[in-house]
DNA sequence: CTTGCATTTGGTCGGACGACCATGGCAGTT
DNA sequence: AACTGCCATGGTCGTCCGACCAAATGCAAG
């Protein structure tokens, strides 16, 4: 839209000390801006207010980001390059599909509930952005879906999941029980991220009900199920 | 807080015809209010915006409703008291304690879909409730989840279900899986309301993975992976 | 030391917001 | 027909926002 960040190299090649203050800066920036979104949400939060808990003026905030929204695009756009990154650092070389779906999950949750606030403002702050700048971040908020969508899909080929399986329907259904996490979860309780990651991965992969309850052919009853419910009202 | 509603009957009774006014005004406030929350959140939406969309003038909103807030208070009440209603009248009197969580999930869903738009906001603009109206809601929806979790406890006492289950979990689990829909379901996909919840009902009782790939016993091996979780580094 | 440029400063500007109210009209009552 | 009180009207008020900029600052290259 306008300066976002000073990617393009200038011609004189700024030296390490200028970079780094710079870094410092933009990351203070969004940082700050980060925790007040997540608190009290975008439209509620001011400019003067994100200056201030970055430790600068608001004209020097306007130098690097010529706008609020701006600020809100940038920090979407690096929630969604770290969520990325987080998984596949998680994942590393592990081979097993399955377990490539736990890790990742893991991975996701920690970030949003202990690392920055960014993918919690992408995630529940989606409405405020400007409907032109929607256009790029959906464009890498939906690279990361598909990449979640590819190793459901191993998983799926695997053999070890049930065949009948909606994968944007498991995504979706698997998304929402982990990032809802982030409206109840509290710091400090006696449940940290990863256990709550693990405990719902049990879940999802094998289910409340148990044996000897459930169906003899539930791939069967399965089938079953959705077609009573394509029939029924809806 | 102020004054939200004329709940206390007047000195004089009003006349039918007065009574049905004041009914449709508030309810076509709360109805604008709630679709504009719903689509640009509560902080970027207007009081004049408000009185626009329910056909009246700012100081007619402003006779009615001391303030913006007190317009989303009311219209968060509204929301747990249908959500409540609409979930009682959907399991009725049926006795099957499984079967009563599924008929709750659906109506739970279809509510926040095609319902109005209240449940919406009362779900993801909850940072915008004032802190000294709060209390309020809060108790309202801890009366909603405690509904709740009695029908899960319910159903998790009948036997069928897992033993080492933790109820409230569960419910965050399931509640995240089923309101987290909101943000991607489009009226007029391929896919009702009614036939998500019954999905993501099936995946919840019987899991994603089929039966040959399961472990012998689940109920030990769930066991194993929380103590696991628990060792781990969290 | 000096020059040039990136960065910060501190304040201003137009505009739009939430809150408020004196007024007028139109019910239903006497 | 005159009255009475409820309710909508439409405009005003003070506040604070986002955006902007001209001037001051300070680092780094020459």
């Amino acid at each position: 839209m306008t300066k976002s960040a000073p990617d393009a190299t200038p011609p004189s090649a700024p030296s390490t000390f200028t970079a780094a203050v710079q870094e410092d800066a933009d990351e203070r920036i969004l940082k700050a801006a980060g925790k007040l979104f997540r608190e009290k949400g975008f439209a509620a939060t001011t400019v003067r207010e994100i200056a201030s808990a970055a430790n600068m003026l608001p004209g020097s905030l306007h130098y690097r980001y010529a706008s609020k929204d701006d600020v809100l695009l940038a920090l979407m756009n690096r929630a969604v390059k770290r969520a990325m990154s987080a998984v596949r650092a998680a994942i590393g070389d592990v081979k097993d599909p399955v377990e490539k779906v736990r890790l990742a999950l893991r991975a996701h949750l920690e970030l949003l509930c202990n690392g920055d606030d960014s993918l919690y403002v992408l995630l529940f702050d989606w409405r405020s952005l400007p409907a032109g700048a929607r256009e790029g971040v959906e464009r890498e908020r939906g690279r990361y879906e598909s990449f979640w969508d590819g190793m459901l899909y191993e998983a799926h080929g695997s053999g070890r999941a049930r065949p009948i399986l909606d994968i944007e329907l498991v995504r979706h259904f698997g998304f929402g029980a982990i990032n809802w996490v982030a409206t109840w979860y509290r710091p400090g309780g006696d449940r940290t991220p990863g256990q709550i990651a693990d405990t719902f991965f049990a879940y999802l992969a094998y289910g409340l009900i148990h044996e000897p309850s459930r169906p003899k052919d539930l791939d069967t009853h399965f089938a079953a199920v959705m077609a009573a419910s394509l029939k029924g009202q809806g």
